[in-house]
DNA sequence: AGTGCGGCCTGTCCGC
DNA sequence: TGCGGACAGGCCGCAC
């Protein structure tokens, strides 16, 4: 999935084409995911214009006069504006069409993405409500990082992937900015320096802003919303390169399992 | 309270 | 060619 980068690039792409359009009609195709999507949400929607465009998280929000439809693109889930008509393919499972004869199509072969309608204020929703951090705001700093792995003892990689910590950061940008901030990923979180924590947060701003820049990572079958690859995946530095030289000291790359996923690290580079 | 794990789905790849 | 298992960008809910 689409991790924030994605996500950021998916936002932009979609914004400036659906802001202020309204919705004549909405299809679901496939209402089971993560949770159904609701007879509610088409009626909710139905006839309303799109007043705003947003990010939280991994999460889209696309805002209406009476609520909020959370968008999640989960592993496998991708969104894109296509001309009224296009054929619909395996795993379209949700169309908004909008009156101007475009249609905001989701489509997501693992199903573990959500397109869900939540009421009133969204950040006040099971899913928004206990969220942490965003990465690319102030607020986000090696200090307040460092102040929230007091007496933490699980590895740093769970605990920056960790969304009551911070969001946005999966496991390939996990990887990536721990790489380059030369911490290994299973060193646990309280044992853990302010200075490389402050060291971390720099990495994590680069390799996310770098990663948007570049449109994302395209690995398998991701892309934007004009149907673009990303290119973030050519500036990978561990991720998925398991038995390759590192590139700063050609030691060999090591993958372990940490948290049930796959955790590239240099064992020279990486303390 | 913090932590680890199983589960949700489908698709792809690899070894036999 | 077919089959089973491992694995894949996330995150919820539950047991300890």
């Amino acid at each position: 999935m689409p991790e924030l980068p994605e996500v950021e690039t998916t936002l932009r792409g979609i914004k400036p084409l659906i802001k202020n359009s309204v919705v004549r009609s909405v299809n679901v195709r496939q209402k089971q995911l993560r949770w159904p999507v609701t007879p509610r949400l088409v009626e909710r929607i139905t006839g309303e214009k799109i007043l705003d465009v947003k990010r939280r998280a991994k999460y889209l929000l696309i805002s209406f006069r009476h609520g909020t439809v959370l968008i999640h693109l989960g592993m496998s889930g991708r969104l894109r504006i296509l001309p009224l008509g296009e054929p619909v393919r395996k795993h379209d499972h949700v169309d908004v069409v909008l009156t101007n004869n475009s249609v905001l199509r989701f489509h997501d072969p693992r199903r573990v993405g959500c397109v869900l309608w939540v009421d009133g204020d969204p950040l006040c929703s099971p899913q928004l409500a206990h969220l942490g951090l965003e990465p690319l705001e102030d607020a986000f700093s090696g200090q307040t990082l460092f102040n929230l792995a007091r007496g933490r003892r699980t590895s740093v990689k769970n605990f920056i992937m960790n969304g009551r910590i911070v969001v946005g950061i999966g496991n390939i940008y996990a990887n990536e900015s721990l790489f380059r901030s030369g911490i290994l990923p299973s060193r646990s979180a309280g044992r853990i320096s302010l200075n490389r924590y402050r060291r971390l947060v720099v990495a994590i701003r680069e390799v996310l802003i770098e990663a948007i820049y570049a449109g994302g990572t395209t690995l398998r079958d991701y892309a934007t919303v004009t149907g673009e690859p990303g290119y973030f995946d050519q500036a990978l530095e561990v991720y998925e390169r398991e038995g390759r030289p590192c590139v700063r000291c050609a030691s060999n790359i090591r993958r372990t399992i940490i948290g049930q996923r796959s955790s590239y690290f240099c064992p020279t580079c990486q303390r």
